[in-house]
Formats: structure tokens, C-alpha cells, sequence
DNA sequence: CTAATTTTTTGCCTTATGGCAAATTTAGAA
DNA sequence: TTCTAAATTTGCCATAAGGCAAAAAATTAG
């Protein structure tokens, strides 16, 4: 099993830089393949984030609490994506965000300090870390970008343009509060398609 | 003049990972001061975004049109941050947003082609654009959630809070489409608080 | 398979925000 | 300084989205 998620990563690597062999091997030891409920949790509110996550299967959620308590969910990843708590893993800080499953799931998980040492001891790594924040970096504008430009309908209608199993696999509520809608709307806006 | 802002460039790059003289010397020769006026434009919408710059003096803003035709601010720009139109620059593809200046600049200019030759020749250099590149991810990933989670007063309150000069140095119809609403709209929260 | 729980839809009314238009203030140019 | 243009505020009304509550549908557990 390990192998083949193993596999699977550096290959989506190799894709943006080429890796020796040496560091291949080291992200093979550094890593863990995890088996994990649907709604169990990866990262708590207040908790650091330690461990960046390939999704080999499944799919995750990112939310935060707003001041009554309810959880607005800020990402969704699915197979084939990283997963971390951007602002906690990358500044080592407390996170205000919790991460959780929305499927069982199989993951494989590298911890913050061994991807620092991988890093720092193969430099042409932070090469494919760089590129990687980038692409992920793009999404998080386009995020901005539709919520500020586009109503909660246009929203919506790329959201399922662009992704259209999340549907299937994400519950209305978790849509909406993606959205930054409520389920009400969300449930007359897809009434109304 | 362009040793001054190249000093500060390499000093803020230092506070993340030292530079080898080497590197300090292809940054200061590949580099370029450039002054602009006010309301110049860096990137047209079309035009694929061939430069990073730092800004030395000065603001920017990146917009977008929306359907109607008008402009949505993505993002202000300030004293010692980087610029650039983030899709086009990091997949060297058109850019849906353009770049211009709000205030008379001066600015540390540095070519793609540049850029990404100093990360080859120089691996560590990723180590300090992959740094770069999750700082300002983290604040993407911020706007993101403001909009999502907060009423249009309380993202007026945060921005103030944060950025205070932000109101002395844009006009009041950017901010608003900042912070994704009418100019009305805005007039009318700051007139209540 | 049935009961219990969760998710989704719908109705009614309120509130926040937008659209248009005009008045006022501020900034810029001659 | 004075004139002109741009930015900001305000009023009035229309529309989008939220709050509360309950019904209907779907999922899960026993």
C-alpha cells in the first residue's frame, strides 16, 4: 500500500522537478500511510498543525467558527490534492481552523519537521514546494476573487462547473457555508436552476 | 537610488535565509529601478504578467472587470511588498486582472526570465520565494475568509484595523469593491459608525 | 424493515445591500 | 484663486439573502 501512495506523490513531484533518488528514498522513510473515518478529525482549533496530508483516497474539509458557533467551511480537497491548515502549518502557530473527513479515507502524512529537513538538505525540494504553494495559491485567489465579484448563484453555478462531484460528496451545508451562503439560499438557488 | 532599494530587498530576503554574494550580485544586475506615476498602468488585462515588482515607494492595485464592465480591487499593495498579478505571473498565461499604481512609485523591477533563472542556478533562492509565496498565500487565504464569514461592516472594521492607511491612500469606490460591496454601501457603514 | 436522526426544502417576514439619481464635498487643473 | 471634474454622501425604492420555524426527504442505526 505505502509503495503505491508513495509512488503516486512522486510522481505528481517528478511532474515539476526531477528528485534524486536519495530524496526519494527519505520521503519514502519520513511518511506514514493513515487510514481515517469519515468525520474524524485531523486538526483541532487551537491545535498546531504538524503533518502535511496526500489524499490518495476520500476527501477533507477545512472550517472555521464564526462568532454564534457555526463552522464555515473555507476548503475541500479531494484525491490527488495536499491538505494542510495553511495558515498553522505554514506559520507553526495555533490554527483557527479545524480539518476533518468527509469520507473514509487514505492518507499519506509527512510531518512539518521532516519537510523541513527535506528542504533544507535537498534545496531543489523547496523548487517543488515552491511551484505547489503557487498552484494552491491561485485557488485561494480565485476563492476571493468569485466571493467578492460573483453572486451567491454564479457562485454556485462554477462551483459545480468546476467541481462537479463535490455535490456528491459534500454535504448542502458545508456547500453553502463554502459559498458564504446560508443552506436556505443554497437550497432555493438550486430550486430555482 | 538602486543601491538603497537593493539593500532593502536583500535584507528582507535575509531575514528568511542568508544569500551568498554571488546571489547578491546577479539580483543587483538583473534588477531595474523604475519610477511611474500615479495611475500608471504595470499589466493590462490580456497582457501576461512579465514582471515582479517591490515597492519601494508607492501603492498598487490589482482589479478585475466584472460582467457590467466595472472594476473590483483584488488587492492593495504597499511600502516593501512584492507585486504581481498572481495567475498570469506564476503560470506565465494572460492575466484576467490588471496592475496600476495609486500613488507616484518607485519600484525594484525583476523579469520572469530573471526570476526563474536565479532559482536554477541558485536552489536555495527557492527556499526564500517558497517563504514569500506562503506569506502572501496566508493573506489570500484571509481575504477569502473575511468575505466569506463577515458582514460588510465588520470586513470595513478588520481592514481599518489592519491597514489603517489603506483609507488615506485609495479612494473609497476601491475599497468598497475590495471588500465586495458598492461604494454606497460603504459611504453609508462609515457614515453610522 | 422500521424508527430515529440528519439533511434538504419551503414559507413567511425582516434586514442588508444594490441601483438609480441628485446633492454635496473634495481634489485637480488652468 | 477659480473653474471643472471626480469622489463621496444621501434618499428612495427594489432585490437578494438571512432568521425562524416546520415539513418533507434521505440517511443511518437498531
Amino acid at each position: 500500500m505505502k509503495d503505491e501512495v508513495v509512488k503516486l506523490v512522486i510522481n505528481i513531484f517528478e511532474r515539476i522537478h526531477p528528485l534524486s533518488e536519495n530524496l526519494k528514498e527519505k520521503i519514502f522513510e519520513g511518511s506514514d500511510v493513515i487510514h481515517i473515518k469519515k468525520k474524524d478529525v485531523l486538526l483541532n482549533i487551537g491545535e498546531t498543525s504538524k503533518y502535511i496530508y496526500f489524499i490518495y483516497n476520500g476527501s477533507l474539509r477545512s472550517y472555521y467558527l464564526d462568532q454564534e458557533g457555526k463552522d464555515n467551511t473555507s476548503w475541500f480537497l479531494f484525491e490527488n490534492e495536499l491538505a494542510i491548515s495553511v495558515y498553522s502549518f505554514f506559520t507553526q502557530k495555533p490554527s483557527f481552523e479545524a480539518v476533518e473527513t468527509l469520507e473514509d479515507c487514505v492518507l499519506l502524512r509527512l510531518s512539518f519537521k521532516k519537510l523541513q529537513q527535506l528542504y533544507l538538505e535537498f534545496p531543489e525540494f523547496n523548487y517543488i514546494g515552491r511551484i505547489l504553494t503557487e498552484q494552491y495559491y491561485i485557488r485561494s485567489e480565485e476563492k476571493a476573487n468569485s466571493l467578492r465579484m460573483l453572486s451567491a448563484k454564479e457562485r454556485y453555478q462554477q462551483l459545480i462547473e468546476r467541481y462537479p462531484e463535490i455535490i456528491k460528496r459534500a454535504s448542502l451545508g458545508y456547500i453553502a457555508s463554502y459559498l458564504g451562503i446560508t443552506q436556505h439560499t443554497l437550497s432555493r438557488i438550486r430550486s430555482k436552476v
